[in-house]
DNA sequence: GTAGACATGTAATTCGTTACATGATTCT
DNA sequence: AGAATCATGTAACGAATTACATGTCTAC
């Protein structure tokens, strides 16, 4: 039981967020987009609900050469819904990693290819982290505090890289042939007939493609 | 199109993890808890379409007391497969914290609650690092980087809560009225009835519960 | 005796994302 | 002219978790 995008929206809305268009933008480059993610597909179905339950209200406001805005307002009962959900025992973080699951088969690829992996992957955090630096005002404690390990922390796991990564370049260096290992012995059961073997790679080809 | 659960299977067997069973246990208390989850109802359908792809061979085995084993080995165009993937260009981490979001909301806390949860948080980190620090044997330098490095991230991370929640729980004591603002003055637009505020608080404490 | 580890699998449900639909305005 | 920003919404789709179903053996 995660927090649902209800909550999620509640807590923009609290955080002074107040249309989906700005709500979206918290997720996506705001203070939030480190912790956790939110799309329109979820926040406007969201926002229709609380304002059903009563935790939010809504306001129209035309606007001059814009399209018209619908402006949120956290309730009472919302603030008293989200305290709630803040009361939870949560579930604990998981991280998804693409790049950390691929370094951990570096020995399937060549040594160029891990080196670009992980400059690119260092230098993500590292942009992460300015964008966050780049927050302005003075938001509440709990906000700041955010704000704080979420810069510290993307700086401190790009540093952690780069001070990892030369023992990973050289062990791959000096180790058994590194990429030559391309098509090794052919398992005895089942022999992988060189028409499956296309077949094979011809799917995941596509499945990467669209 | 992040990684799927077959290429998390394929790199599972490559890792040496050949039953279903073990696989599962690689993800939620091995080498890939930090970075990755799968769980069954994944990995047994990936597993079977893997054999149908010709990606995994499988052997069953009878066993003493235990139940039946199926023993899967990655094939050589499984390897083309799962090298194919790690050739595509990743999606950026993504970190899922209910912790952080609920810490966001800080002011909506009492103080103990904050120090409290803060407590579990960092705690957390430290028992996953001491859990990855358990993993014995030489792996691959692409796995032993992703231990390095998940030992090391837990644990900066749990420095870091502590560093920066002094700052925080100060703010919170000096700050304004930490607390007391449960119900301050309803808005003027939509004046939240008693029955709405009741009705929306047990709607939100029923959907918590089940 | 009862809880937990071992072991595999399926089906329903719950989510959220992606893509689509619409449309004016401003910046390049 | 074309791309990007502002702005809201829906429907189809995909993917994973949860719960269910089954069964033995060992350790407390």
């Amino acid at each position: 039981m995660p927090l649902d995008s209800k909550i999620l929206c509640l807590g923009a809305l609290d955080a002074g967020f107040n249309t989906g268009y700005d709500i979206r933008k918290a997720f996506e480059e705001g203070p939030f987009q480190l912790y956790q993610s939110l799309s329109y597909g979820s926040i406007y179905p969201a926002l229709n609900a609380l304002l059903a339950e009563g935790l939010a209200t809504c306001t129209e406001q035309a606007q001059d050469g814009r399209p018209d805005k619908k402006v949120y307002a956290i309730t009472d009962a919302g603030r008293v819904a989200l305290r709630q959900a803040l009361v939870r025992r949560f579930a604990f973080d998981r991280l998804r990693s693409d790049f950390m699951f691929a370094i951990a088969f570096a020995h399937l690829m060549s040594p160029d290819q891990v080196s670009t992996l992980l400059d690119e992957y260092a230098q993500g955090y590292r942009d992460l982290a300015h964008t966050l630096a780049k927050e302005t005002g003075t938001p509440p404690p709990g906000r700041q505090f955010l704000l704080d390990m979420g810069r510290e922390g993307c700086l401190s796991w790009a540093r952690c890289i780069e001070e990892h990564r030369s023992a990973l370049e050289e062990a791959l260096r000096t180790g058994p042939g590194p990429d030559d290992n391309a098509i090794k012995a052919p398992a005895e059961e089942e022999p992988a007939t060189p028409s499956r073997l296309t077949e094979a790679a011809a799917a995941t080809t596509a499945a990467g493609s669209p």
